[in-house]
DNA sequence: GGTTACATTGACGTTGACGTCAACGTCCAT
DNA sequence: ATGGACGTTGACGTCAACGTCAATGTAACC
């Protein structure tokens, strides 16, 4: 056993890795982009529950889509306590543009959803009342052909001109 | 006036990239990549309805974070009416995949949304209560510094060790 | 002191999603 | 017939986010 981390905070790179299931390659990349300052015993890197958390954050904002130097941007200004007003008035608005683009993607994913839903449905009808080789339920179309209309919740409906 | 489109439906590729904020190059893309297979008058293309729609799902795909194959995979099983019960299945275990993913995806949209509402609360009380420079509202500490706690939706309160 | 296991820096390779540029075709209004 | 405006096919460039490989360090255990 290499010595189980010097007891209480400060992990090494392989256990940090493991914990995230991420190769300690990427970590060392976002150390490069910012994202991550690990103190330094020797050469070898130590990681805080302050790295945990924000490399936490950096892979909520990855599954989110953003990229590293937007997340880079957002965490250094969420843990740096801007003080001047400028800065926080700054602040407010980059916090309400994030705010808009979870609100879009929030939406997507219920639409998506809500269309995945009827997938299911349509699979689960063809799967049960299956014996004789049908070709589809009666008034079953979906997917890709739609109308301006999908816009308003009600799932597409039209047939293919 | 270079002819208003044909009539009903058949959409330039200049036209389709205006509508939807994108280049053209970026379209010719797509359909290298499979998404749109437009029908050709001459060499030009033209864009069908269909064709529109499929875009417009790719671009929630992107939205979403998928990538260009991902989308292509489920919009093709999406309008392939799949007719074999191995076929049905499978589609069913990738519409259950994709599912959960995006459940992921939506608690961390809420997790961040409550960060940010954090956040910008925090702001408008330092702009409010701001003659003064103070260091911070008293027990206000946020953003990098938590616990394994965070999990919990509880917002993280803690001090650097 | 030699091996084993983990770390570090540095450099180059790769993949996805386009951008950019060149060279050429096509319509059509002047 | 000519000059734009728009379109087309390559081909190459680029940027982010790592992977991969090599050379080297170093700490610990036998």
């Amino acid at each position: 056993m290499p010595a189980a981390e010097p007891a209480g905070a400060g992990l090494s790179i392989t256990a940090l890795a493991q914990e995230f299931d991420l190769t300690t390659r990427a970590i060392r990349f976002y150390e490069d982009m910012g994202l991550l300052t690990p103190r330094r015993v020797g050469r070898r890197r130590v990681y805080s529950q302050r790295d945990r958390t924000r490399l936490k954050l950096t892979l909520r904002g990855k599954r989110l889509g953003l990229s590293l130097l937007e997340i880079r941007q957002l965490v250094d200004m969420y843990d740096s306590p801007s003080d001047t007003a400028a800065q926080l008035t700054a602040f407010l608005e980059v916090l309400a543009r994030h705010r808009r683009d979870l609100e879009q993607q929030r939406e997507d994913i219920e639409v998506t959803l809500a269309e995945i839903s009827l997938h299911e449905a349509r699979c689960r009808q063809l799967l049960s009342t299956d014996r004789p080789r049908r070709r589809a339920a009666p008034g079953a179309r979906a997917a890709t052909t739609d109308t301006p209309a999908s816009r308003a919740g009600v799932p597409a409906q039209e047939t293919t001109p």
